[in-house]
DNA sequence: ATACCCATCCAAAGCGCTTTAAATTTATTC
DNA sequence: GAATAAATTTAAAGCGCTTTGGATGGGTAT
């Protein structure tokens, strides 16, 4: 069923039929009712190809994931575009996501802005000193970046939680315990929100006039694996850790695994603290959660992300960026404790 | 830049240069260089509204992601995704994702075969007795599924793993390790595959002439903390439970903790079998893998369900149902071992 | 009754592409 | 060299929608 055939059972004219179904006022309401009630039962749903090359609006939004050479797929993103679509579907926006592999990454979103297949981008995961900011910046395509580029002074629009300040407290805490060997297992640092966390951890144990180790300065996908084995070296370290501070769930789970593993047991012998981004597949709460944990969801980061980005798009060109700093708390768990002497 | 602007820039057709670009025989080879160099330089990309006004086609794939009241995110769902990109990015398509809470299920595929913003769907999550098929094929829309309804005699076309076989082996081998009592810790048993996986492990106890005992059967979302909380409650039971069987690796997670917690040392004191669907984050390998498991790859399967379906889509209408079975293998790991007396 | 105003409704153009049907040019045959 | 066939190219229609620029007609003021 399309326009041409729900008008003619109408016996109107496709003008009137669109403007009834889009709410325009210059139609009479006593035939919107009959228009509306026709559609409804026909199943009539616009063409969205059609709507989009009359309108010039694809009424979707892409979301960017990149990948790096090791293929890894965090669940993060899935969460956050759980979040996203929430809003996409309130608003009447479909979601296109496209992976982009690193070494290509330039050419997609060239390819993407020239398509015009959405109508604006979410950029995930931005690095230090993003070359897409810029890049989106020249191609005019409206985006929000989840996360952002600290060494970028351009004005473009994101939302992000306080990576630094979140670590710095989470370190804090941890030394304000006794702690002086605070072993830091992190994201891939060359992605801005591990980086400014390293920073958050750097800067605590300066405060404090602590050592600042590198021997206890992990980076990398934050797999379990991966937390498993930087765990397991550390603790096999000259100077042994006493406290984890792990940047995600899942990689303090392999964290957790070399503790027991090397007979130790986490909340007493060792603390632990990690960033909880309360993936429904993690949960960490309960009336003491099993980990102490800085605290900030995904999920509600990908639906206020796609709401800033569909505002951007409805405002009048030249929109002033829109930015969200988002909090992450401190939640006190059954991992943390005073060092054993 | 559009079609009209590059044949006036090149003095040629609209005609011929969108031939002379989309390879058909009947344009001049030396006529096709100079369209396809100008494209280039200009970077001129068709855009696809309206390439897919014209051809009826919207060279784009859906992925339609049930959502249950629980609101968890499965990372499966990621992971298969990322695996059917690469085949989309192959072939020319893009990928929609809609998340579809189960309360409007049958009004958001409805919506999605009228707009016709799709020219095929991926169906995830099949349940038992899945009242989407028989909706999918009303609605004339090319499709597959990942995984199947055991309980449709019709034909549609799916791919899967042989989830019974696979647990039924599985229980096998902890029977022939001498467990008696094995704690079933299954994903959700209204969604089919865990149905069979059910039905895997009570054939293989039936054939041993061994008792089921309903309490040592759990099944739900199968989050880290829903797993701890079934294999602590097991634990805690009169019936003890000498081996888990788990239908995921993140489920497992949480069994390993309940295991830690209850004293007990897992592939000694208790083993544990799972099935490793081999989620990125959560590699189950090395030399010898921290858990026996059956395995088979998730990314795979939705590279090879997406190549599957752009098959359907590009064959005359009315083709053959395309089905694929995947089998996966026992692999040993250190979570398995005869039962302590 | 006349002029003017709204409230409604409609015909047709246009979005950027593909494709049919036809025209034009070039090559081949006798 | 005329007739015919083959190779190229083009004009124009059409995909399904929105939107511009009128029509149409009843109501109101004069």
């Amino acid at each position: 069923m399309n326009l041409k055939q729900l008008s003619d059972k109408l016996g109107l004219s496709q003008t009137t039929v669109s403007r009834a179904l889009n709410d325009y006022p210059e139609v009479n309401e006593a035939t919107r009712e009959r228009v509306k009630k026709a559609a409804r039962e026909h199943n009539y749903q616009p063409n969205i190809r059609a709507t989009g090359l009359a309108t010039g609006k694809s009424k979707t939004i892409g979301h960017v994931i990149p990948m790096n050479s090791t293929e890894v797929f965090n669940p993060i993103f899935g969460e956050f575009i759980a979040g996203a679509s929430q809003a996409y579907s309130r608003c009447g926006y479909e979601l296109s996501l496209t992976m982009a592999h690193e070494d290509a990454e330039e050419s997609i979103y060239r390819e993407i802005a020239s398509k015009g297949s959405v109508d604006g981008i979410i950029v995930h995961a931005p690095r230090v000193n993003d070359p897409r900011i810029s890049l989106l910046q020249e191609l005019q395509l409206p985006f929000v970046i989840h996360g952002r580029d600290s060494s970028n002074e351009t004005d473009y629009s994101w939302i992000d939680m306080n990576n630094r300040r979140a670590f710095f407290r989470a370190t804090k805490l941890l030394i304000d315990l006794g702690h002086k060997n605070i072993c830091l297992i992190n994201g891939r640092e060359t992605l801005n929100f591990a980086w400014r966390r390293r920073q958050g951890y750097v800067d605590a144990l300066t405060a404090d006039h602590l050592d600042i180790h590198p021997e206890l300065m992990y980076s990398g996908d934050l797999t379990e694996a991966n937390g498993y084995s930087a765990a397991a070296s550390a603790l096999a370290n000259t100077i042994k850790p006493t406290a984890f501070l792990v940047s995600s769930y899942v990689g303090a789970l392999g964290v957790r695994r070399a503790i027991h593993n090397a007979g130790l047991e986490m909340g007493s012998d060792v603390s632990v603290i990690i960033h909880d981004d309360e993936l429904s597949y993690f949960e960490n709460d309960g009336d003491i959660p099993q980990f102490t944990a800085t605290r900030s969801s995904v999920r509600d980061a990908g639906e206020r992300a796609a709401l800033m980005l569909i505002d951007l798009i409805n405002q009048p060109n030249g929109a002033a960026p829109l930015t969200k700093l988002l909090d992450a708390p401190l939640v006190l768990g059954a991992s943390t404790g005073p060092v054993k002497k």
